[in-house]
DNA sequence: GCCGTTTTCGGCCCGACTGTTTTCAGTCG
């Protein structure tokens, strides 16, 4: 079955030929794929399962792209997407990656100069023959040849793992924040939005002074090696570890405009603007102001523009234009879980697992730290090779935890596992050993490249194992290094669903797992959830708050997740 | 290509920067 991830990949891919064939970003019809694929991003239904009427019915999507979605469905294939894909082949596509070159002067190269790919290009620059292209001039050459060999050695190019900018902009804002001019700085962009892979790192920064001195401080700092922009407005670094930096200064009360322009996403902020010109205004990043008279109306605070629009304040993590500006307007929003919303975590490990750093009492401390009413402790089962634990250590842990149970009276102190799930389903130890502990969890740590069928019926089997609670990463992704497994995701949820077995999101910043397409899915379905942490470190029991805000961008629901319960009742769940 | 309590046709987000121009087009975010 055709799902809506491949949908919205083609989509995207038509966007950007048509790009191509309107030559011009601006293009509507660009635009309009653009909405659509976004509107596909956010819909819990398989579209291939809907007929023409019922896709052309909905928001941003019309006649024309629901017939494509059906023929896609019937055939296979799209024949404009084919048309479109003969017509500008991936050599010539490749041109549009140099930056500087969009698709006019792609367009214009190929017709003036026959130049159809890179290496054409490289060839172009070394005749010297671009500056003969009316439009273009040496200068153009220049920095169309400097950029060429920049290519593919970082910068925007390459999209980095989360973990990897969140350091990158953490050491920025540090030192952009002590700076003495500076009020404020943050990160922006896509990494507050917490995307899983960051194409660059936006960083706004408040201050009083003039402008031009944080600049300087900002292109001199010592993870600079290379200076990519340096204006008044705004400038770029591309830092030591490969990842582009860009810096906007505002006054303090253009806080909340530059904050919501920074944030994003384009399409979300599109939405805001669409909604300010229909009351007569233009939404920038200086502000929400009358048209005619320039008169600003909010800039402060995002919440003032917010409802100046008629809005509830949305969280950057729901800002793509996934149906959220609809649910803002109609006061409608899911109640989205906070960080401080959890009271337990259920997924941590000791030095008892070979892979665990701290031993049993330092991390049941810094979670009873944490405030926390209920936690359990999963090393893992004997089946994992290297870290697995034997059961006779398994029980002298239990022994261990037992003697916690003193020391803090006002926290539900659980002895848990974390199983191996193996190709068949099955788990470690037996039903007899198992039943001895409080709690489990269960993951695949192995055979991730099972096909769809058999990697599903492992997991349904899993949760019908009545020991296991909760599936620990049930994408089983690592995010830039491992793609997750291929899933049948309606089994999988209805399992869920009919066994009570929750699906876990993982707070590691390398997983961030359920991935958000899952977590979309389960709204609206009866399917628990839990955060957890999967801690190694006592430091790393924050790894919550990651996966809380994960949380967000799948749209979760506070309720829906059985960490944030009280301790009673779940307790009784866990005991059910 | 999509959309409509002003519209089924005529609109469709905003600003900075750059290079090439003598007033603007293209790119980028």
């Amino acid at each position: 079955m055709v799902t809506n991830a491949e949908i919205v990949s083609l989509l995207d891919e038509l966007a950007r030929l048509t790009t191509l064939e309107d030559g011009s970003p601006q293009s509507f019809r660009v635009r309009a794929y653009e909405a659509a694929a976004r509107t596909v991003e956010g819909l819990a239904q398989p579209l291939a399962e809907m007929s023409e009427a019922e896709i052309a019915a909905l928001r941003g999507l019309g006649q024309s792209t629901a017939r494509k979605v059906r023929e896609l469905v019937e055939t296979g294939r799209i024949a404009k997407l084919d048309r479109l894909r003969a017509e500008f082949p991936p050599a010539f596509r490749e041109l549009t990656r140099v930056p500087g070159i969009g698709p006019k002067t792609a367009l214009l190269l190929r017709d003036r100069l026959g130049v159809r790919s890179v290496d054409d290009l490289k060839a172009a620059i070394d005749e010297q023959a671009l500056r003969t292209v009316p439009g273009l001039g040496p200068k153009s050459e220049a920095n169309i040849a400097r950029a060429l060999e920049r290519l593919d050695l970082g910068g925007k190019e390459r999209r980095a793992p989360v973990a990897e900018a969140l350091r990158v902009a953490g050491d920025v804002v540090a030192a952009l924040g002590a700076l003495p001019e500076v009020e404020r700085a943050e990160a922006m962009g896509s990494l507050r939005r917490f995307r899983e892979t960051i194409g660059d790192v936006d960083v706004v920064v408040v201050s009083r002074g003039d402008p031009e001195q944080v600049m300087a401080r900002f292109v001199a700092l010592p993870m600079a090696v290379e200076v990519l922009a340096a204006g008044a407005a705004k400038s770029a670094i591309l830092t030591s570890a490969g990842l582009q930096v860009d810096l906007r200064v505002v006054e303090p009360h253009q806080y909340g405009s530059a904050a919501l322009y920074f944030t994003g996403s384009k399409a979300h902020n599109i939405r805001l603007r669409q909604l300010a010109i229909e009351r007569g205004w233009t939404l920038s990043e200086y502000g929400l102001a009358e048209a005619e008279s320039g008169r600003v109306l909010a800039s402060a605070t995002e919440e003032e523009i917010y409802a100046a629009l008629g809005l509830q304040w949305v969280p950057p993590e729901m800002r793509e234009d996934g149906g959220e500006i609809e649910l803002a307007a109609a006061g409608a929003l899911p109640r989205f879980i906070e960080e401080g919303d959890l009271r337990g975590d259920l997924h941590m490990h000791t030095d008892l697992s070979g892979d665990g750093r701290e031993p049993l009492e330092a991390m049941v401390a810094a979670a009873a730290a944490r405030g926390y009413e209920y936690l359990a402790i999963t090393d893992h089962g004997e089946d994992m090779a290297t870290n697995g634990v034997s059961r006779e250590a398994m029980l002298a842990q239990r022994e261990r935890l037992a003697g916690l149970r003193e020391l803090y009276p006002g926290m539900l102190l659980l002895h848990g596992v974390e199983l191996n799930i193996g190709r068949d389903g099955s788990v470690d130890y037996d039903t007899e050993f198992l039943a001895g502990f409080d709690w489990a969890v269960a993951g695949v740590h192995s055979d991730f490249d099972l096909d769809r069928e058999t990697q599903t019926l492992r997991i349904v089997t899993a949760m019908q194992n009545p020991a296991v609670r909760v599936i620990a990463h049930p994408g089983g992704r690592i995010i830039g290094r491992r793609p997750g497994m291929d899933l049948d995701l309606e089994a999988v949820l209805s399992a869920a669903e009919e066994t009570g077995t929750a699906l876990e999101i993982n707070g590691s910043l390398d997983r961030l797992d359920a991935p958000v397409e899952m977590l979309r899915a389960c709204r609206g379905r009866e399917v628990l959830l839990l955060v957890g942490s999967d801690a190694h470190h006592s430091r790393e029991l924050a790894n919550v708050d990651w996966g809380v805000r994960h949380a967000r961008r799948g749209w979760v629901e506070p309720e829906r997740v059985a960490n944030t319960w009280p301790r009673e009742r779940f307790l009784e769940w866990v005991r059910r």
